[in-house]
DNA sequence: CCAGCAGGGTGGTCGGACCACTATGAGCCG
DNA sequence: CGGCTCATAGTGGTCCGACCACCCTGCTGG
């Protein structure tokens, strides 16, 4: 009796989901709000506690609520990493000529992320670039250089000055997702190449010069993705 | 007791998502296959049947799993379409400053979607192409404008033969999206730049010019965001 | 041979019970 | 009086068992 649309479309709980989201998309429920108990909303829906934890676990997962336990459930911060985190889960997937297509959009994102970072990276950030780089070229284990390339990237990302770009790139480098790449592309001895292929983005930020920065990463990232054409064609 | 691994780690659904992620990921479950019964899932994992229905409804939102009622759960294709339509989702609850980040992205993919688009179109893509652009020109149904909008857009990313960018671009262009930005930005009498933009691009397909179409769907998108821009800074 | 129906199996929903954790405040100790 | 401890209420997390709605199959009867 509270309320007056019962159109029964789709699952009970999928229109519990579409509920919560509009709450938050007019507003009605803050970032960082806290949200009513699991058995209050259930109740105010309408609908059953166990519907009702179906859809706030899919929000979860969504990176829109955030459940504490014992405290109550938020609404989070709504930030770019907290959306765009299942994009991990897009990197971790695919396979095949999806890969492929994912380095595309990161070549194409990440020679345009690059090259604005090239006009806006402030002398700390670029500091911590040489950090990681020097890092990277002072072992020899997998692991460690694959930390520091990726923090290597996040840096520059963050320097461009797009929260949102940066998350995308974050998700399309997920950890699992580059130890899966560079597993097979390393035997090739691309090592020193992506040595060399570091420094020349290096010099592009450091002399303030996008132009040479968006082809530096384009290549980069190019390199791999012609690699990884290779291995599936013949 | 079943198995060796219990770390305790994470609440139990959260577990269970992983595992079937993980079984996806390590190809013991194959794209389009279809998976034991709520039941018999549970009762592998040792977990209760509530437990691991919110284990699937969480993969179900991120578009790994499809539940169809009385039948089954099956693995989807794992297409892009499939697990990237939950980036509709981040254009939904994005507000303010991320709107502008969000459109500076789709410029930068959509505007490359465009340039490859231009260099391999064929004549019925083309075709229809032109189909969406009378159409758009031939009502004032704001409705209808939008969807032929939203077609004409996504031929063209189709057209570029990057399955993953078109399913980016088509959640960053999502109905709800592309209605909010319209219901201010046509008050402004932006209708007939808009009608020049898209002629521009259409021009440019034909005459099969990346670097036209490229500063073309750059301008295009350019307009919105600035538009939008100038909205939030006063 | 085929249309129609009935049954079993599946996901969807519900209600309730109990557990694990957190936060709060009353009460104790220094 | 101030700080600490610990009981306690409230919250999310888990489990159970029942029933419903729907799909699919196979059988039945024409």
């Amino acid at each position: 009796m509270d309320d007056e649309t019962a159109p029964q479309k789709g699952t009970v709980t999928q229109r519990a989901i579409e509920r919560i989201k509009a709450m938050i998309g007019e507003g009605l429920l803050e970032p960082g709000q806290r949200l009513p108990t699991e058995r209050d909303l259930a109740a105010q829906l309408g609908i059953s506690r166990s519907s009702m934890r179906e859809a706030i676990r899919a929000l979860t997962v969504l990176g829109v609520l955030e459940a504490r336990h014992g405290s109550g459930i938020y609404v989070t911060l709504l930030e770019a990493g907290d959306l765009l985190e299942t994009f991990g889960v897009v990197a971790d997937l695919s396979r095949g000529p999806r890969l492929v297509e994912l380095l595309e959009v990161r070549r194409i994102l990440e020679s345009t992320a690059t090259a604005l970072a090239a006009a806006r990276i402030s002398e700390e950030q670029l500091a911590e670039v040489e950090r990681h780089l020097a890092a990277m070229n002072a072992t020899d284990d997998p692991e460690e250089i694959i930390a520091h390339d990726l923090a290597f990237h996040r840096v520059i990302a963050a320097a461009a000055g797009n929260d949102t770009m940066a998350a995308i790139l974050e998700g399309l480098s997920s950890r699992t997702f580059r130890a899966r790449v560079w597993r097979g592309y390393q035997e090739e001895g691309a090592f020193a190449r992506t040595r060399r292929e570091h420094a020349a983005i290096h010099r592009a930020l450091a002399a303030h010069d996008p132009e040479a920065a968006r082809a530096a990463a384009a290549a980069h990232v190019g390199e791999v993705e012609e690699w990884m054409r290779a291995q599936l064609g013949p």
